[in-house]
RNA sequence: GGGCGCGUAGCUCAGUGGUAGAGCAUCUGCCUUUUAAGCAGAGGGUCGGUGGUUCGAGACCACCCGCGCUCACCA
């Protein structure tokens, strides 16, 4: 935003501001200094008093509170750690002290001084010298913080609105501090993930973006074009094919955590760009991957928070070794009575209508078993739980059940009745392969968007000889989600996508 | 897309048909260890938008915009 539509913002708190800039301008004061050298931080100086009393310090932030008291005043200051009060004397800092005068909540300041207690107790910094280094013109909302003799704090005014929240990330995160440890947390959960890959041998890969032909998931994707090879191309919806003519290729471990890309419904748990982790092991099966991911769940749980055990939406979950292993199709006929292998579909359906589920025409067998096990079975599935062994027709990139006729080798690991990952048996058999995906074919003929389309470059690749691999996607948001314990992914998300706006 | 709810000062909110309010923030004055600092005073509004009903609308009606919850769609 230019100078002028900032000023043609008429409200009396921000032209109050530009009148200050212009005093502190006649004051030779600079309002947007070059840098300022930070030497300390609010915590480190709050939780190590005893070796920084009396000692000088330089410390920056943003001024979030200030009570002046005619020629003294204290404020609190907010930087990367927290919040500290400096305490500023016009005795002391002289023509500074006018200049603070004109200073607000919002603005950001460097202070040198020595660091001491407070008749009332409170750990702060007595300024020496004080120097703007950039003026707010914006009003911040303002949160005020109350902490009683027991600790416990209340907030008032919080900065409450989602809307404006979630628009204006960089606001809340100024005034709403818990905010910044859950996005701290997520940074955390991504790089001890990467360090357990590395340390498993994995190679990070970066696979295109822009892609001729969307793959590796069921949904529908959204649509861009390149000028001047003058061809559209498609934003990925998965990393799937990629990463494994990357293993047709030799790479043994390669993993990818990046944005994929779907155009669909936006709620709770969607959002059309999301961050996945997809990786694969050459010569390895399911079976294997299941442990993995136990193991590296409960790494990153460990590392990152302490403990494998969580309080998550009220209920207690555990992520410690082993997790319930249980198949599809043996929980359904235990919970329905139904074996709906061998059922018809007109059996499948009955079933969910028994349940209240009208179901449209035209969907595969399949699709009917996997509706009545999201209706039946995934809502209870509380505690870590892998679910074994997946209709065909859902699954053109796994490969066959090694004894199981009518299945893949796929699983899907649940926790609080919510999907946070994806993972098979590769399948490798290039003219199985080339077989799914014509039968997919098929299914876009009769109306399904999102089947998956024939990539022959792909089918190419495996002609070639693909090792066996089993491969696992994780819903990066949704495991951020989890073990911050965010009912919303428009939580873990610095910028969700929200609906454009007009005017403003 | 359906249902329900919300939108009033910078922030948090009250205001059920009759002169737009409160607290914090802002401004002025006093105040050199305060802490939701205090005391005294002041300013600040397209009541989301458009249209309608009415002598009169922040409120009632219709449509629209945005957000939230929920169902559907969707992993």
């Amino acid at each position: 935003m230019d100078n002028n539509s900032v000023q043609q913002d008429v409200n009396d708190l921000i032209r109050r501001r530009f009148e200050e800039l212009e005093e502190l301008k006649a004051m030779n004061v600079q309002a947007y200094a070059y840098q300022f050298d930070v030497d300390s931080y609010s915590a480190v100086l709050k939780n190590n008093f005893e070796k920084y009393e009396a000692k000088d310090v330089k410390v920056a932030g943003r001024i979030m509170a200030i009570r002046r008291m005619g020629k003294a005043s204290f404020a609190h200051l907010q930087d990367k750690l927290g919040r500290i009060q400096i305490y500023l004397k016009k005795d002391e800092i002289g023509d500074s002290y006018d200049a603070f005068k004109l200073m607000d909540i919002g603005d950001i300041i460097g202070i040198e001084g020595f660091v001491f207690k407070t008749k009332t107790g409170e750990i702060s910094v007595h300024a020496k010298s004080l120097t703007l280094l950039s003026k707010s013109i914006r009003p911040i909302p303002i949160a005020k913080e109350v902490v009683d003799e027991n600790g416990n704090k209340t907030v008032y005014d919080q900065f409450a609105d989602k809307e404006l929240r979630y628009r204006q990330r960089y606001v809340d995160l100024i005034v709403n501090p818990e905010v910044k440890e859950v996005f701290k947390k997520r940074s955390a959960i991504v790089t001890t993930i990467r360090q357990f890959l590395d340390t498993n041998e994995f190679v990070e890969v970066e696979t295109p973006i822009l892609q001729p032909l969307y793959g590796g998931a069921a949904a529908r994707p959204f649509i861009t074009h390149h000028n001047t090879l003058d061809m559209d191309l498609y934003l990925r919806i998965a990393d799937e094919l990629y990463l494994k003519r990357l293993i047709v290729g030799g790479f043994d471990r390669v993993y990818e955590i990046s944005k994929d890309f779907r155009n669909e419904g936006i709620d709770k748990t969607h959002n059309p760009e999301f961050t996945m982790l997809e990786l694969y092991v050459a010569y390895k099966d399911y079976n294997w991957m299941m442990t993995f991911v136990e193991n590296m769940v409960n790494h990153t749980a460990e590392k990152v928070f302490g403990k494998t055990e969580f309080e998550i939406e009220g209920k207690k979950v555990s992520f410690n070794s082993p997790w319930k292993r249980v198949s599809m199709v043996d929980e359904l006929k235990n919970y329905t009575g139904l074996d709906v292998l061998s059922a018809s579909k007109e059996d499948l359906k009955l079933e969910l209508k028994k349940r209240g589920v009208e179901t449209k025409d035209g969907l595969s067998k399949g699709k009917l078993i996997d509706e009545l096990f999201e209706i039946t079975i995934q809502p209870s599935l509380i505690q870590p739980t892998f679910v074994t062994d997946y209709p065909v027709e859902l699954s053109p990139l796994a490969k066959k059940h090694r004894t199981r006729e009518g299945l893949v080798e796929r699983f899907e690991g649940f926790v609080l009745g919510r999907e946070i990952c994806n993972a098979f048996s590769e399948l490798n058999d290039p003219i199985d392969q080339r077989e799914r995906f014509e039968s997919q074919v098929k299914m876009i003929e009769e109306g399904d968007d999102e089947a998956h389309q024939i990539d022959e470059d792909y089918l190419k690749a495996m002609e070639f000889g693909m090792p066996p691999t089993a491969g696992l996607g994780v819903g990066i948001d949704r495991l951020v989600m989890l073990l911050t314990n965010q009912p919303s992914i428009r939580d873990v998300i610095l910028f969700p996508h929200m609906r454009h706006r007009t005017e403003d």
